[in-house]
DNA sequence: ATAATATGCGAATACATGTTCACATGAGGT
DNA sequence: ACCTCATGTGAACATGTATTCGCATATTAT
């Protein structure tokens, strides 16, 4: 077997770790399923991470990083507020289907109660998702583009239950539930909803 | 101990499994932790019930008739469309922060990927819950009470993702979130969007 | 080239978990 | 009162899981 860098090999167990999560949910990401999926022995995760506590705060890490970032950068774009909501709802439902173990690890129950410091973690991030969302309503209000009397931040809210009970039904439903489509009907009836 | 009969035990049994699922998530809900909840011994369970997937399933169809059918009800009452969604919206958030095992179990995606069966049930019901909302707005926009032009069908999955997003936040946040309070602002904000 | 160090792995360990079994005991029908 | 059967339990078992340890080997610096 190659050899690697720590660095290298972080990633790999987390890519590995999240595809577990996706495939058979976060109570099957167990060290032997991971090393499996990395194609690497059990003993050499823990040459790379501390345990099991270590990769569950490097998931939400990159999760928190990579994918809660995307929203920030589509809201300091030029284009309209609603074109931005769009935005954001579209690449996140697209994101959440294909990687469907980052929602899993973010509703994920057992990360709530037994990760606690990762839970608060997600959960600041969340916040300033939320906030972030806000911020383009509350343009949007000021623009004319969306009704008047709306709370923004409650508005957001709303916006996400979308999106979480999209990927809700997607996930307990058959695999031929058509979440893109489902998204979108959801999306014309918000635009119905604000404007 | 005194001896009682299994029709009661079976109850006793899936109380007790709520209330781990509440106190400590799915992933918790152990055979043992069972059995210390209830007050009898692990073997006992096993009289009662064939095993754990008998304990999963039981713990749907509870959810499922006592909880969803709830709705049916309210919905079948002689008031006005927008405070029979009222009524739901607070009644379920109540239920929801009182028994917190009840959306544990529902999200948990351990259940939706190794109890097929459960899964498939508790989408039913939750497809029978839409229709049952998505008919109470259908009805107001009919009597004026509700915006036209609004799909009566996405319109609830929306109040059904305002619900599920704030159940979310309390409980990945701190033990201090009020949610009835954040509750209570939502469904404000509600009123201004469909209305 | 060689020493030093980081990376890799099979095997062992300690514990948790679902399940079964042999045996005890209490409740209800006769 | 007694018999029968449902109810109850401690102990044992097999398997799964997180983690550690000794040892091997590739990479890097000197």
């Amino acid at each position: 077997m190659q050899k690697k860098s720590t660095r290298v090999r972080k990633e790999e167990i987390i890519q590995a770790a999240l595809a577990v999560v996706g495939e058979k949910g976060v109570r099957a990401l167990t060290i032997a399923a991971i090393a499996e999926q990395a194609g690497m022995s059990e003993a050499n995760i823990y040459r790379h991470f501390g345990g099991k506590d270590d990769i569950y705060a490097a998931i939400g890490n990159f999760i928190g990083s990579e994918v809660m970032g995307k929203a920030a950068t589509i809201a300091g774009g030029s284009r309209r507020p609603i074109e931005k909501l769009e935005t954001i709802f579209r690449s996140h439902i697209s994101l959440l289907s294909e990687q469907p173990g980052i929602p899993r690890f973010v509703f994920s129950d057992d990360v709530h109660l037994t990760q606690r410091n990762v839970a608060e973690f997600l959960a600041v991030r969340i916040g300033n998702y939320v906030d972030t969302i806000a911020g383009i309503i509350a343009a949007g209000i000021e623009e004319g583009e969306i009704r008047q009397g709306l709370v923004p931040r409650e508005t957001a809210l709303t916006l996400l239950g979308m999106i979480q009970i999209t990927v809700f039904r997607w996930t307990i439903g058959t695999a031929s539930f058509d979440i893109k489509g489902d998204a979108e009907k959801l999306w014309g009836n918000f635009i119905g909803l604000v404007s």
